[in-house]
DNA sequence: GGTGGTTTGTCAAAACTATGTCAAAATTAA
DNA sequence: TTAATTTTGACATAGTTTTGACAAACCACC
């Protein structure tokens, strides 16, 4: 299975990286909540280990974030000190499918972790994000308008992903120039071309754009 | 839902009864283990509420009769007096999809419930496990596609193992290299020549292709 | 409403990188 | 030792990214 861990603790993370990577599980770790929710949105994981105390972002607001706002349906399991019930309840209503109270037995983690990945991909098809009739599917790639089916490269597919994780909004080309290329931004005004193939592939066959210029600023992925 | 309460004590089930049937649920009760697999393989359920401690049959046994003799996969939810991990982790071996301990929360039920519901059935992972017409299992490592033997050396086993049981995902590169190596991935790219050599044994010899390269990210199994 | 500077669109060729192919060498297991 | 498996390297091919040059659109100012 492939774990993500957003935890800060670095005993505890430590501890489940020893027991899990030899049983044969990949585990990606995050220290905090937004950066879980980074990685959680950018990769495809099996599973997400959700740590309720954490700096910034906590446990729920991860929870709520993905299942609400970035429609991830991951099976989630969440860690807590307290055992409350009320802490339990507000799990669970963020969107958290099972629930363990420190110290917790890792094995009994492992066997619960097994148990999501038996329930396997959820018969809901959400996790699919759309805008009008174009959508794109973050753990297989599918892309499609019209019900047609398109082909993205590396790069199309990660403006594509971010514009679409953000539909309506106005978002800038630094912001996408920093998803493409991390911190090392080409000189040149290399975006440009890379909008444009893109274009040319969600927009040009089809009767009306969705990506839209906002001159002077970035980009605008929007219906009408 | 419709629920099934596997039950002895009737104050307990006449909790269950006045909390959930208000609130549109169906419960049905067996008093003990045996009355409980019967009425379990003689209706459908959306999820069985099982109490560890029976007469005759105890919940353990239920759980197993269920699932290896009756191939009934309704998610079960265990009730046990003792908060001991050994139970747990018995329960989970038996094929129980969650457990609580008692006394517990009746919100709390309600709540892993919900959940249990929307993961609906799970699916069975100890048979064959299948795409398109290949199919692979994962304990006699029999591999057919069109009904025809196919014969893996370890890796190629290892990879198509992890690629079926990710059927339909995009697996990166660098899972599948964790899948085989473990920590130690070798410098040189590898994988390459044995993604070559199971090209070679499940997709050469059939009309269409079963795994899909996605430039710059990794690999997909999919029919189609 | 024209004018000039700036930003964005268009496109194809060049540079680059990832992947496929295969056979021989090295390693490991029987 | 022999047989099977795994690694290596070399070359071919396919796909991706960058570049640069020109055109079009936009904006601010007169």
């Amino acid at each position: 299975m492939k774990i993500l861990v957003i935890e800060d603790n670095r005993d505890i993370a430590a501890n489940l990286a020893e027991y899990f990577e030899p049983l044969g599980h990949i585990l990606d770790f995050a220290e905090d909540g937004l950066e879980g929710v980074r990685l959680a949105t950018s990769e495809s994981f099996d599973a997400i280990v959700l740590d309720v105390m954490l700096p910034g972002l906590d446990g729920f607001g991860v929870a709520k974030k993905l299942r609400q706002e970035h429609g991830v349906n991951t099976p989630i399991i969440m860690l807590t000190a307290r055992d409350q019930l009320d802490d339990k309840l507000e799990g669970f209503a963020s969107g958290v499918d099972d629930y363990l109270v420190k110290p917790f037995s890792i094995k009994e983690l492992e066997a619960r972790l097994l148990i999501l990945d038996k329930h396997g991909p959820f018969k809901n098809t959400d996790g699919l994000l759309q805008v009008g009739n174009l959508e794109f599917d973050p753990t297989t790639f599918d892309t499609k308008r019209d019900g047609i089916n398109l082909e993205l490269n590396p790069i199309q597919r990660k403006l594509l992903h971010y514009l679409i994780r953000h539909t309506d909004r106005v978002v800038t080309r630094e912001e996408l120039e920093t998803v493409v290329w991390g911190d090392d931004i080409p000189d040149k005004d290399i975006l440009r071309s890379h909008i444009y193939s893109l274009r040319n592939i969600i927009d040009k066959p089809f009767p009306y754009p969705l990506l839209h210029t906002i001159h002077g600023t970035g980009f605008r992925l929007h219906k009408d």
